[in-house]
DNA sequence: CTTGAAGCTATAGTGACTAGAGACATTAGG
DNA sequence: CCTAATGTCTCTAGTCACTATAGCTTCAAG
């Protein structure tokens, strides 16, 4: 049996996040020892370190949440995990998109500028007028990765 | 002289957001009508416009407050500014490795799912499993874009 | 003059945690 | 066995950049 602080390290989870996917029903409630304290076992090093995996993936915890539950159910189609994934992937790639259009605004502000006042200052008038951009950009995204 | 809402549609930002930079001392109190509605001038929808772009560009707003005071004293050095953007640039490009590499595992997980059942099921395999990833990935990286 | 849109304030919610306070439990060393 | 250090407990509030809601007032058009 682990100990809280020994089910982080082996999952790589830091302990409130532990506590916190607790508290909003993404892990069962463990065991407790005679002194209050959480017990966890093998079954929950394996969920614990799904839902790691799957947030450095990027799923976001809803998503996890389904697919925590398709798992649950082996003898089910994999069709919905499958949906879910490729959800995934597409905003990932949406994002890529994204942040490539914001990356070459950036280089062309940054290369533009000819390091003297801020009268002059590339950056500063680019950001002023939405004119002077080469492309489309647009970040609003909502959701960290 | 424009209200909010005219100001908003003007430079492309929601009525709750423009209250939102007033309240955090990003956009200062404009007039009031006598009937206590904000009313703001062609500097206001400048500053606005300013920051809608910014943010666009994926500048956090503490970044943005800063570009603000450097654009409103314009014989100062550029360096400043030039900082932020590459910091910026540093940070999207950073971001855009990540997600690349996600991308490539995603893509990976699912071109492998047999689209039998849960069991068999490559997605919920991968997840489970860290050692049956090719490369690193870890996104948890924060703020949106 | 009435109606409906737009504006006002204040508060709470989002996602996915993170940080802090103050109290109890456990473990290692002496 | 005692003590000190570390770990754990609960609860609350803070992060970022908004967004949503409730309940009110003001304004412009017909």
């Amino acid at each position: 049996m682990l100990t809280i602080g020994k089910l982080g390290q082996a999952a790589g989870v830091k302990v409130p996040t532990i506590r916190y996917y607790e508290q909003i029903g993404l892990l069962p409630e463990p065991e407790r020892s005679a002194g209050n304290q959480r017990l966890y076992g093998a079954k929950a090093r394996e969920r614990l370190a799904f839902i790691r995996h799957a947030r450095d993936l990027g799923f976001p915890l809803d998503a996890i949440r389904d697919l925590l539950s398709l798992s649950d159910s082996p003898s089910q189609s994999c069709a919905a995990a499958d949906v879910i994934a490729t959800q995934q992937l597409v905003a990932v790639k949406e994002r890529i998109t994204r942040l490539t259009a914001l990356q070459a605004e950036l280089e062309r502000m940054i290369t533009q500028c000819a390091k003297g006042t801020i009268a002059d200052c590339r950056v500063i008038e680019v950001l002023s007028d939405h004119g002077l951009c080469a492309q489309d950009h647009q970040a609003r995204t909502g959701q960290g990765v």
